[in-house]
DNA sequence: TATTATACGGAGGGTCCCTCCGTTTAGCAA
DNA sequence: TTGCTAAACGGAGGGACCCTCCGTATAATA
């Protein structure tokens, strides 16, 4: 057990190796947000089969580096995994705080969709993850539909959107329709316009 | 392209290799099912990460043998699952020849639960088989969704069976549930006595 | 029985995940 | 600033796996 995953051992947030003891030194914090960052690039260009020398290599560092910050090759998806979701949380965050209701649940939307379809290219890789670690599945889906819940529930106050349906409905509606293999960015964007019109009170 | 995978290449059924020029030498038929059930015992006991060499080894043949019959690790995922639904489609034909029925469908209904569940162990490799040949994802779901309209249907016809749901209405129900990896032998049964009184029509 | 097209076996090439350990360096105390 | 030490780094290499190649064995045929 790495001390890494801090998500499987408490609340605390993804990929950021906060331990109780001294902080990291310096390089080692840089060269984990690298490593993140070159796997999160390296996923997406080569597909989840992606070797771990190539994402080590795409960070510049050797392979003992990435090693030593992610045991195993699951922990790197799942540390990806995990700084997509946060990303997608402090979106809503964002949202709420800097937009009018309406528009955030728009902007929201995108950002969601946009982060259900980056999930199509290493797929099977993160379903091994949840098999194996289902406590993960659980928080992460928790705090997407907790996002959710916050851009939608907080329109529905305001009266611009409908009041018969849920976040989580609308997870469930938007989600599995990113995750079919064969959806264009386009197709998908006009997909979420007529489910905006349909979600958006008639006023 | 091998010759083995017929199924790809035209409406044969699958993991028989039936080449257009002379028959296979006789040792090379015997090796080719021998293969086939040996990859199945191996997925079943070692899970769909099991290797090449588990495969021959179990089968009593070199590896060189085994990728002679099927080139890639795919290629034998796919010829375990063609003869998977070979036998459930075999057993649909017999059930309808040999019982009545209500009894055919209680029959047909088991088999293809074990059948389901079989699948569970090695899913992720099917999915990839999937995604990489499309056709064959659909040229299976026909022949199974097939066997299941020929046993519904017929014991509809009967009078036995309720006419407001389909042979796909039921495989859509059945198919998921045996999908679930938390799912044991027993309660699948019991949820399956659950379905086949629902489905029986009351008399 | 002799011939030959066909099939077989398994060593080994290439890749991948991961470990181990000698080398380097950040952070701190004097 | 300088030394010291715990922490981090790099990459060779072990072991497993997929697949190829080719010399050997054998079924089918004449």
């Amino acid at each position: 057990m790495s001390r890494q995953h801090s998500v499987i051992e408490g609340p605390a947030v993804g990929g950021e190796p906060e331990v109780e003891g001294r902080p990291m030194r310096a390089d080692a914090r840089r060269n984990n947000e690298r490593l993140v960052a070159a796997a999160r690039e390296v996923f997406a260009r080569e597909g989840g089969g992606a070797s771990m020398d190539a994402i080590a290599r795409q960070a510049g560092v050797g392979v003992g580096t990435l090693y030593r910050h992610f045991p195993t090759r699951m922990d790197v998806v799942q540390a990806v995994y995990c700084t997509d979701v946060d990303t997608l949380v402090h979106t809503a965050e964002e949202a709420v705080a800097d937009l009018e209701p309406w528009p955030a649940v728009v902007a929201f939307l995108e950002a969601f969709v946009r982060y259900a379809q980056g999930k199509r290219t290493f797929l099977n890789e993160l379903r091994e993850a949840f098999d194996k670690n289902p406590e993960l599945r659980l928080d992460m889906l928790e705090r997407v539909e907790g996002s959710m819940q916050l851009v939608i529930g907080r329109a529905q106050g305001a009266g611009v959107v409908r009041t018969d349906v849920s976040g989580q409905d609308v997870m469930q509606l938007v989600g599995p329709m990113c995750t079919n293999a064969t959806l264009s960015e386009e197709q998908s964007m006009r997909l979420l316009n007529m489910i905006l019109d349909g979600l958006r009170k008639p006023s």
